[in-house]
DNA sequence: GAGCGTCGCATAACTGTGTTATGAATACCA
DNA sequence: TGGTATTCATAACACAGTTATGCGACGCTC
């Protein structure tokens, strides 16, 4: 394995193991046994290698998401990528907020108005790719006439906000622990958001029932209200 | 003034101008003629600022919340909120992550899992107290019997992830720029829902309108879909 | 009002960070 | 085989947070 392939990933493990502030060249270095020359010799320095994490992990983002299987009911999908999206975050939450800069004050890591231009997401192709994954999934619901609408990019625009601003707050412990604000938040705005699409409220609890099945996660742990009863 | 005062004061207006690099220490005691030792006198240490800091920003957005008047239509007044909480975040980005412990690594300012236990965002009264003014909102409509629930918490849940998640998501440069992605993205969010909430289209359509006269802003600006097309 | 303790703070030094200059060793290639 | 480019260790630099030290101003006590 080539250094820079052994950095990149020391540089994640490390990440999650020591948290964002062990990210530093000389541990990193060290963790290859080597100098922190090679930093600088293979990124250009600290800020090409988050850089090079943040592809990284948009790739391992999207594989993630494209692992999942396609089936007739295209909603269930939406919802199960809305599920292996969360679970993602949730497992390795250093990653996803190096992903999206999102790591405060003093971590050792480089601010993300510090990265260069093309190293924002929002210019990386890696991390589009993961948001294509998404457009797709609205653009099949659409398709198949279970929401109404005529922009898929703007649609799953509002997924991608319901979801990445729950698992934010998730992470900060705004919804406690346990992943209760899966069953008192997440799930229901989901629920909502399909219905002011205009999915049918029976098709939306089949569908939820659906993607609850197949991540064989307990009734009680990922519980949707009946369709209508928007609260929690 | 304080010198606790104007540390915070200077910190405040060095982060939105300079940037969260120039949240340092030498930098921060040159800008109020002091050494660097009065960081650690006032706040024991450049976290304690920090802290600080978070603490302040949240007194501001939950002062620029609870300034907006309170109408006989709390939807209306729900989407004012949601206006003002985009703003406010808008106005000046930099405080903004700093509040959610969303800078990027490496910019100088601590990491948000860095901070004190009371240091985070959840554990942080006057960041409850943002959260509350929300509640309080979705409350009103709960008894005004425009949208249906049992727990105003969760419900200011969803609404809390919708305009964070686009928030972050609109600063990091994803939904393009001059505030298309909330014509886009936000507002038929918003929408889509309250319609999922129980609320009714027409009456939707007028309390967007009245939020949105509210604000002056020019009707293309903020336009939102005629209840039901859901898309953008 | 003289003495004393506390507190705020400047100076200077210590550690650890990203970074760079330099030169040696290695790999590749004509 | 000789030349060139790449990789990288060593060592130093600038600048970050932090801390030890001591000085001076203020408030309290008698």
């Amino acid at each position: 394995m080539s250094t820079k392939e052994r950095l990149i990933e020391a540089g994640l493990r490390l990440l999650e193991t020591e948290g964002p502030e062990s990210l530093n060249a000389r541990k990193l270095a060290g963790e290859i046994g080597a100098s922190t020359m090679t930093v600088y010799t293979h990124f250009g320095g600290m800020t090409g290698l988050y850089e090079a994490l943040v592809r990284r992990a948009f790739v391992q983002f999207g594989d993630a998401l494209a692992a999942l299987d396609r089936t007739d009911d295209p909603v269930a999908d939406l919802l199960a990528l809305g599920m292996t999206y969360r679970e993602f975050a949730s497992a390795s939450p250093q990653r996803y907020r190096l992903m999206f800069g999102v790591t405060a004050p003093g971590s050792g890591i480089a601010a993300a108005h510090d990265l260069t231009e093309e190293g924002t997401p929002s210019a990386i192709p890696e991390a589009s790719a993961t948001f294509d994954e998404l457009r797709r999934a609205v653009q099949r619901s659409l398709d198949a006439g279970r929401i109404r609408g005529d922009d898929a990019v703007a649609i799953a625009g509002q997924f991608w906000s319901m979801i990445h601003g729950f698992v934010l707050l998730e992470l900060s412990g705004f919804f406690g622990t346990e992943g209760r604000g899966v069953t008192t938040v997440l799930a229901p705005h989901a629920t909502n958001l399909l219905l002011g699409l205009g999915d049918d409220p029976a098709a939306v609890a089949e569908s939820t029932r659906s993607a609850r099945a197949r991540f064989g996660v307990a009734e009680a742990a990922l519980r949707v209200p009946g369709a209508g009863t928007a609260g929690g």
